[in-house]
RNA sequence: AGCGGGGUGGGCUAGCCUGGUUUAUGCCGCAGGGCUCAUAACCCUGAGACCGUUCGUUCAAAUCGAACCCCCGCUACCA
């Protein structure tokens, strides 16, 4: 083997929101793929920073908070408590889990902002917006409508005409009203600063051309957004929870999370290398190396932001740079498709899903980790099932906890507990014994691709091999009349055992430690290292301790009834409704009324345009029912409405109430009055 | 509606980029057998798929192209 330099790495995984815990999804998309991959390569002796944080800012946090009556710097901080805990549960490997409200993060976001401004990467820009003074804010493009300057369509909203699709600025439209009130908005100054991507857009071309880790599917995705034009982007926001923007004359503008989070990638390395009192320098020796691949896992939704906003950040920030100053542009984004939950996205508030902190409480840790690993959706959305959780589960145990019992509890039975020695080696053991000699670099192949799924399902199928050998050699019954012999095919044996201990070990690393401490291995993990995997790995006369089974099955039945109960305990907690006065109930004018008409509305396919009959008055209704109704089943059909609703327009339709219906999941059934009773009648 | 991903034996899936080396891979399940060291585990054999549909390119298509159908996600409509 050559001896060649270390190689260095950054490991990254998504931020996760700090609003949110992370469901299995989140998890198995960006964070336990990274840890796999950062113990991996710490395995094999490289060097690793592996980082990532809460993402403190945004709207969200800021609103949650003001709901609980707290500062949102301390609900975002509990949160993230929270989070990194239930990561170190996890036993993800992080150098530095970090958050974006911190000093070096906050610090560091705000000089490399000015660094890009002064590389003239940013447009300041006057723009007119309209403010609705109605309703005492600015309008986001959105919540402007108005006449389309191409087509005429007269209910063309603010970003994009649905008439003739065409993009459109609010400015554009003919005639511009308030979305919300229907009043004539304004045309105020304001200003905002803007990243230019339009002039980054060759190199980022050329960036993503050329990088041919990264996997199709993201890199179509990127080149075609390309094609389309990059636009300019905001990166300041009219918002005060966030960092405060540091150009002159934004000092009442934050940064928009979405331009900021990214840069803790580099930040939390930063913050890192500050406490290496050995070596402060770190920093410097990984970011700013052109050698050092930096690799980032995430979620199918991040690709954009990943592969197009980051890179252009550190492009623009590179600019003025000495070569031994840049910023290491991405080596690859891996990122996964989704997981599903039998057949459903997860989903928190139908409960859809499980839950990372649930999940703990339902099966020992390292299932958890074999089979979201095993079941990683790569090439394509992916199910979560229990019936292959099962599945999986028994495989771990049978195809390799129950090979790697096999094998100690003879020698332990048979050997004094002391591994046999080897003999002369016939066909079947050289073949068996090339086996061994060949794993790791399969494996690594895999893993090198960022393929994890097939690179564990050849850790099995390896396992499988030694079953098989085994069960060709049957030393049960050799041993009967030679001991000896029995004993040499135990050795063999003991050489996979050690090596399925160190290949799991990025993947499931209690189990590993446990298998080498069977074996009498108490060194680090890493200090014996992945290459020490070989046919002669465990010596003769090594003496083992009494084995106990790895793994044991589990009932996935049990596991379902409990997730069920914690579903239900969860749930009550959450149901403590809110009392509210009497007068308010009174406020509300809720009426039966007689659907008259139902119409198709275009480009809405939830959406129907219904006709009723309000008593003497007609009225108009948008519901969301047509995924549920047909029309016929609604026509002449009584209902209650809730009339004195806010009118709101919604896809060009002016809704003038709303129409009751319960709703569970996507069982929904509109509210019908029991006896006849005449249109127009209150409901109390 | 726009964008993205996908449709392979009963279930999950490999192969698809780089056409032939696959009588279409593997796991589970099913049927039969073997073994008894081990956690009723392990090993072997077998049945089971017109590779979503149609058309095209080619000596050759699950694999390339076109059209269509269906599923899923994101975005917009759910007052």
């Amino acid at each position: 083997m050559t001896n060649k330099k270390k190689q260095k790495w950054v490991v990254t995984s998504a931020w996760p929101y700090v609003n949110a815990t992370p469901h299995l999804g989140n998890l198995i998309g960006s964070v336990l793929s990274a840890d796999v991959f950062a113990r991996y390569l710490r395995l094999k002796g490289d060097e690793v920073v592996y980082v990532s944080g809460s993402d403190m800012h945004g709207t969200p946090v800021a609103v949650t908070a003001k709901k609980e009556g707290i500062k949102p710097q301390e609900l975002a901080m509990n949160n993230h408590q929270k989070i990194k805990e239930l990561f170190q549960a996890w036993q993800i490997s992080y150098d530095n889990y970090t958050q974006t409200h911190n000093e070096t993060h906050i610090d560091f976001v705000q000089k490399f902002y000015l660094d890009i401004q002064k590389n003239g990467y940013i447009n300041e820009k006057e723009i007119q917006s309209l403010y609705c003074s109605h309703d005492k804010f600015y309008l986001p493009d959105r919540f402007v409508e108005g006449i389309c300057p191409h087509c005429g369509f007269e209910d063309a909203r603010g970003d994009q005409c649905d008439q003739c699709q065409k993009l459109l600025t609010p400015l554009d439209l003919k005639e511009p009203r308030c979305a919300i009130c229907d009043e004539i908005p304004e045309i105020r100054k304001t200003k905002h600063w803007y990243m230019n991507f339009p002039k980054l857009q060759d190199e980022l071309t050329a960036l993503i051309e050329k990088n041919d880790i990264i996997p199709q599917n993201a890199k179509q995705v990127c080149l075609n957004s390309i094609k389309e034009g990059l636009p300019e982007r905001a990166i300041t926001r009219d918002l005060k929870w966030g960092i405060p923007a540091p150009f002159e004359g934004a000092e009442e503008k934050t940064i928009y999370v979405w331009f900021e989070a990214v840069l803790g990638y580099v930040s939390a390395v930063k913050e890192w290398a500050k406490k290496q009192k050995s070596n402060p320098e770190q920093f410097n020796y990984f970011w700013k190396d052109s050698e050092t691949k930096t690799v980032y896992f995430i979620g199918k939704d991040n690709i954009i932001f990943h592969l197009i906003v980051f890179p252009g950040l550190l492009m623009a920030y590179n600019k003025d740079k000495a070569e031994d100053d840049k910023l290491v542009l991405p080596y690859n984004v891996s990122s996964t498709e989704w997981l599903m939950y039998e057949n459903d996205k997860f989903s928190k508030s139908r409960g859809i899903g499980i839950w990372i902190d649930e999940a703990l409480e339902l099966a020992p840790l390292d299932y958890w980790r074999f089979n979201l690993v095993y079941n990683r959706p790569e090439r394509s959305d992916t199910s979560f099932l229990w019936s292959e959780f099962e599945n999986n589960i028994n495989t771990l145990n049978d195809v390799i906890g129950n090979f790697i019992h096999r094998i100690l509890t003879f020698i332990h039975k048979q050997y004094e507990s002391k591994v046999p020695e080897r003999i002369d080696l016939d066909e079947r053991d050289i073949e068996f014994l090339s086996k061994i000699t060949s794993i790791s670099e399969k494996v690594e192949l895999y893993i090198d691709n960022f393929e994890l799924r097939k690179s564990i399902r050849e850790i099995v199928e390896f396992a499988r091999e030694g079953n098989i050998y085994l069960n060709d050699k049957a030393p049960w019954h050799i041993i009967r009349n030679n001991k000896k012999a029995a004993g040499h095919v135990f050795n063999l044996c003991a050489q996979m055992v050690y090596a399925l201990a160190i290949l799991l070990g990025p993947f499931i690393p209690d189990t590993s430690r446990k298998i080498l401490s069977f074996l009498n291995f108490n060194e680090d993990l890493n200090k014996l290292g992945w290459h020490s995997i070989s046919k002669n790995a465990v010596n003769a006369g090594t003496k083992i301790k009494k084995p106990i089974p790895v793994f044991q099955k589990l009932d996935v039945s049990e596991i379902k009834d409990k997730l069920d109960e914690i579903k239900q305990s969860k749930s009550k907690d959450s149901k403590v409704i809110d009392m509210i006065e009497y007068n308010n109930f009174k406020k509300l004018d809720i009426r039966i009324a007689t659907v008259e008409e139902v119409e198709d509305v275009p480009k809405a396919d939830k959406l129907y345009k219904l006709t009723i009959n309000v008593g003497e008055e007609k009225r108009t209704l948008a519901a969301g029912l047509a995924e549920y109704y047909k029309p016929e089943e609604l026509i002449g059909k009584k209902i209650a409405v809730l009339v004195n609703l806010e009118p709101k327009k919604l896809r060009g339709v002016l809704s003038q109430g709303m129409l009751l219906a319960a709703v569970d999941g996507e069982n929904v059934s509109v509210l019908t009055p029991d006896k006849d009773i005449p249109s127009g009648a209150k409901i109390e």
